[in-house]
DNA sequence: CGGCTCGCTAAGCGCTCGCTCAGCATCGGC
DNA sequence: GCCGATGCTGAGCGAGCGCTTAGCGAGCCG
């Protein structure tokens, strides 16, 4: 737990579903060592070692590292997904929705950079049927988004040229927060959600 | 040459300061394997044989495989700071030069989009001196663009709540088009430019 | 034409990688 | 109190890594 919480900010019971015990600890410790340097650079000794374990438990609980990251972006895109959809699918004008769903995407990346860095920049170190399922959650994310945009739209509310690329723009804003954002920088995760509700509600010319 | 035009798009001449000719094959082959599978996924070999030659050629013309992405990410850094500064400096309201840097940087980004890759997304992979003379670079990147949005909120032509913020935004939105843009996907670079123009002037309340 | 330089190759060194496997400690069921 | 299942370790395998070195052939200079 206590190299837990830097690792997923304010959201260590996101790993909760992961179970037992001693493949949660792996799968944190290989979160916090894919983020810091990268899937291809971290080994499995390192993974292994931030457990308190040996280089061979890791084998016990996943049959490769690549299973690893597998597990990792699935859930962390599971997550991702759910809060757009709570955000899109709440009351509320066009308005309200997009600025709820930016600023809570935009929280879970900045607060849970760790995780949510691994999840966004990863994605090409999986095979291609993992690649391949983990697209198709990307794909929900961007329908729910697009989703409120169109409202909008449809309401009069937004004024928008090209909804499919402005909803690509969003998407792509709020999802690099993840590559810059720094813990220890000017901003905390809820300022940056604010601003870049701010931010979004000009781009779509929200009324 | 042949090998060159996926990789530079059109920008194929940013390579011609590298010589001797060997020298050139061989970092143009590091951009494409780096891009394609990130730094560390990509051996000397790998690299070698893209440019038709033996592992041990490398070594003649780079001390280490870091040498390669360091040359290639400062060549990067600078003409993306050269973009950045020419339409900075250039005649016109804050609103023109603003628009003329954030299209011509996504289309450097949208068409060299292999360079742009590793350029932007492989920072981490250089050693901390290195790092720290890239990390120069952006900061003058970052001074160029905040200087336009500075310029225009000073002449009451721009609605900004937090320049710095706003700033770190539209950069971000310009360099997150390397990570998703495609080459066979339904824009071209040109499009996505104009697109991007036009939402970054409704962030900074462009009146 | 002989010899030197330069760009390159074939071979391979030392190392670390992902992953395996035999064996040991612990513990619930009977 | 014994027994098999479970979770883990220590040791190490084969492969592939970044990088080195000895030597070879082409081209220029005298």
């Amino acid at each position: 737990m206590s190299t837990a919480e830097e690792t997923a900010g304010g959201e260590t019971s996101a790993w909760g579903e992961v179970t037992p015990d001693a493949a949660r600890r792996l799968l944190i410790a290989a979160v916090e060592a894919f983020a810091e340097r990268g899937y291809h650079a971290t080994t499995t000794r390192d993974i292994a070692g931030r457990a308190g374990m040996s280089p061979a438990a890791l084998y016990i609980h996943y049959k490769t590292k690549e299973e690893l990251l597998h597990r990792i972006s699935r859930i962390g895109h599971e997550k991702a997904l759910d809060i757009l959809r709570t955000a899109a699918r709440r009351e509320g004008t066009p308005a309200e929705r997009l600025a709820d769903a930016v600023s809570s995407f935009v929280r879970w990346h900045a607060g849970g950079r760790t995780t949510a860095r691994v999840v966004q920049y990863e994605l090409d170190s999986l095979g291609p049927d993992a690649r391949a399922e983990i697209l198709a959650l990307r794909r929900q994310c961007d329908a729910e988004v697009r989703a409120i945009i169109e409202d909008g739209v449809a309401a009069g509310d937004f004024d928008v040229l090209d909804v499919k690329g402005t909803t690509l723009a969003v998407l792509s804003l709020c999802i690099d927060v993840a590559r810059w954002f720094n813990v220890d920088g000017p901003w905390t995760p809820d300022e940056v959600g604010a601003l870049y509700a701010d931010l979004v509600l000009r781009m779509v010319g929200a009324k």
